[in-house]
DNA sequence: GATATATACTTGATATGTTAAGTAAATATT
DNA sequence: AATATTTACTTAACATATCAAGTATATATC
């Protein structure tokens, strides 16, 4: 049996991580989804709280016609709002609404203690290289 | 706007790592999918090379549902087969084939360099306690 | 030993996100 | 200026994995 590379395994254990809690995340189905909580993040992060759409693929990892499926009933329960571009018409912008931030608030507020389970602070704090690895490697939240 | 917890950053940098290198890794669609790789891997190193379904589920972090369907394929084309285990008729254990280890084989050595892509080695040597908290939160390839 | 509960697995209905193909607008090339 | 290419986005068809519910077997409790 061949020897099982550093990264492929690091990469394995990743995966399953993200993948199992990502369901738990979901499961308390009360509120919003994972990924419906992370574009709330990264709009409320954004310069005047809205992105392209392009953009906000780039961010979560997901291909443009995954956001503009993900997004449609958000929008549609008013969570985020649609912006035309001034200067480019191909361009539609992705506002977070009040609402959404509301409920982005309570979400983080709500979610705190589970993702703590995850990566409990005091763990993380020996692992200072990690995140900057993730932001050298490109596209991370910094 | 409150300040972001370095666990949730954590959590959605490694997500958005997760989601596009598992996507960028099926597109080369001329073999198999990462989560069927991943269980050819985890047949390959289990003990006998078969696995509870269970077990096997546990150890992606998906649905014993999740499970079936995927495997569901896998046993149609021999990747995979089924066994009967002889002190529990509610097991089914399934066991990699020599056609699977072959695949696996060929799919490690083509994908080697994918994933040293992802996490470069000279740089994952920095992260030696990252591997060690994942093998602590439990589940982790070793 | 009968009944209740737990475990392993499967299946129907559904959610989420992909690929491939298309529309529309902007930019590059001749 | 006309044509080709690229970019941003959307949509139909499909893949993948979920949840809820069900089957079958094993274990615990009375």
């Amino acid at each position: 049996m061949t020897s099982i590379k550093p990264s492929l395994k690091l990469f394995i254990n990743l995966s399953r991580i993200i993948t199992e809690n990502s369901r738990r995340f979901n499961g308390g189905l009360d509120g919003i989804g994972f990924n419906e909580f992370v574009i709330l993040f990264h709009l409320n992060q954004a310069e005047g709280s809205k992105m392209r759409r392009i953009d906000l693929a780039e961010k979560m990892g997901l291909t443009a016609s995954g956001v503009t499926r993900i997004l449609a009933p958000m929008e549609k329960i008013g969570l985020v709002k649609r912006e035309a571009s001034v200067g480019d018409a191909r361009v539609s912008f992705v506002a977070i609404t009040a609402s959404g931030q509301r409920n982005l608030k309570e979400t983080l507020a709500h979610t705190e203690p589970f993702f703590e389970e995850i990566f409990p602070s005091e763990k993380i704090k020996k692992l200072a290289g990690l995140s900057d690895l993730l932001i050298e490697l490109g596209g991370s939240v910094k």
